[in-house]
DNA sequence: CTAATTTGTGTAAATATTACACATTTACTT
DNA sequence: AAGTAAATGTGTAATATTTACACAAATTAG
């Protein structure tokens, strides 16, 4: 098929108010974000999962999630959700993909906008004694309701990516970690294990930790000493940065 | 702020009549999908750009872009864009990112799931009389219509991140090239110049390519051999690709 | 004070990347 | 037909990066 002036002509003779009218009709969806939020406790890398709203869907976990309000940014909705959920702000929040197949939710066309967010599970006081909250080992995730499974194991996927490009770790991290902590959480992502002699080489020669002359209290063994991310050096150098490389 | 049993169980006690209110009324907005079109010409990186649809941007170059049917799948209104725009089918695409910022677009609440789309540009039959429509060098794309500046950078480095991971620049490409056309592609996508019996190296390590036992025609000076890529093989090592490390 | 555990550290081998030059093929010019 | 201009096709040595690997030191538990 060949293009014709006709079906171009179509197109550019819509004025404002013409686009205002379908705008305001026939073609309006419903729009939501769904938050894939990970959190690193005791060496497991964990998401945090909610029973489902809907009956149907009762006995599985889904993702947190909400509407987009009308007069709301995409990213305000994510951090809403956020916010309201773990009660935490200034979060890492990445957006990842948009899911819109046409029957993907029950209630109707709602279109969704995944999301990435990691935090600092410490940081946040869950309800523990909430059921319907919980934090899920990622090797136990499976049968999530809706197209959450999928939407799921696309933020893992972009997680796994984005940790071998970007020091992301750290947010998962407390502020002080040692460097044993540091390689499990990358460990707990890739799935992998690594040698710690070039893990530890190869964050030194990034120049990103800074040594805060204390050691691990309360550990049965020789404590390791304690670090913390170099936020402004990394974003200073992030412009030329092309990736961690493990 | 901690969470309490009150905001959960708010949430949780929805039914999916409740969601199907909310779904079918306040809540709807309209969404699009915007087309960020590459194509390689002349050795250049070429992006597909139409006038703007609204007079108040008449002076404008914008996307190729249009609303979301309400029973379309996110991809198939892609699909469509790209189809009714170029004739071509079974190209290369791939959702970028989604843009939902509030004034966005001057008709109202419209949120953009962004695609970025390669062709090439030998393949289709673009009437090159209709100035509305029209083949732009990359470097000369400034001041886009709405937010379509903001978009096609988005989609550039989209682009440029991805061309270095898989090998996609085939899709640019004629069914037969030389390895100088590969090269130049490289170079335009990536804004360097490269080695060239480096580059040659690295692609013939990779062995997607086929000798076609041809040669260039019509050179002023020594032919270069002719390939074509080998979609199945790429198919199949995909899975434990990791990069193509330029 | 001994055993168990984990930290902290360097080097050699293997692998990957880069830089680089010349003979060959073709078309064009005279 | 001979010479020139232009781009192809090819290999190697130097450099940089990645990997594999072992032992002494610090701490707690018994």
């Amino acid at each position: 098929m060949s293009l014709t002036l006709d079906n171009l002509n179509q197109k550019n003779t819509k004025t404002l108010k013409t686009i205002q009218s379908e705008v305001e009709s026939i073609n309006r969806i419903a729009l939501s974000v769904d938050c894939v939020i990970f959190g690193f406790d005791e060496n497991k890398l964990k998401v945090l999962l909610i029973r489902s709203d809907l009956r149907k869907f009762q006995s599985k976990w889904s993702l947190l999630g909400d509407l987009i309000h009308i007069n709301e940014d995409l990213d305000a909705a994510a951090y809403r959700i956020l916010k309201q959920r773990t009660g935490l702000s200034d979060v890492y929040l990445e957006q990842v993909h948009t899911f819109g197949t046409i029957n993907r939710h029950p209630a109707g066309r709602v279109v969704t906008v995944a999301y990435c967010s990691l935090i600092n599970i410490q940081h946040h006081k869950l309800n523990i004694f909430d059921n319907e909250l919980h934090w899920h080992d990622i090797n136990n995730v499976t049968d999530l309701a809706f197209d959450h499974q999928q939407i799921f194991d696309t933020c893992y996927h972009r997680l796994q990516k984005r940790i071998q490009e970007h020091p992301l770790g750290f947010n998962l991290l407390p502020k002080k970690f040692s460097l044993r902590e540091l390689q499990n959480l990358y460990e707990a992502i890739l799935g992998t294990k690594m040698d710690r002699r070039n893990f530890r080489k190869k964050f030194f020669a990034m120049d990103f930790l800074i040594d805060l002359g204390e050691i691990e209290q309360d550990v049965p063994h020789r404590p390791g000493k304690l670090y913390k991310f170099n936020y402004g050096k990394y974003e200073k150098k992030k412009k030329k940065w092309v990736g961690i490389d493990f």
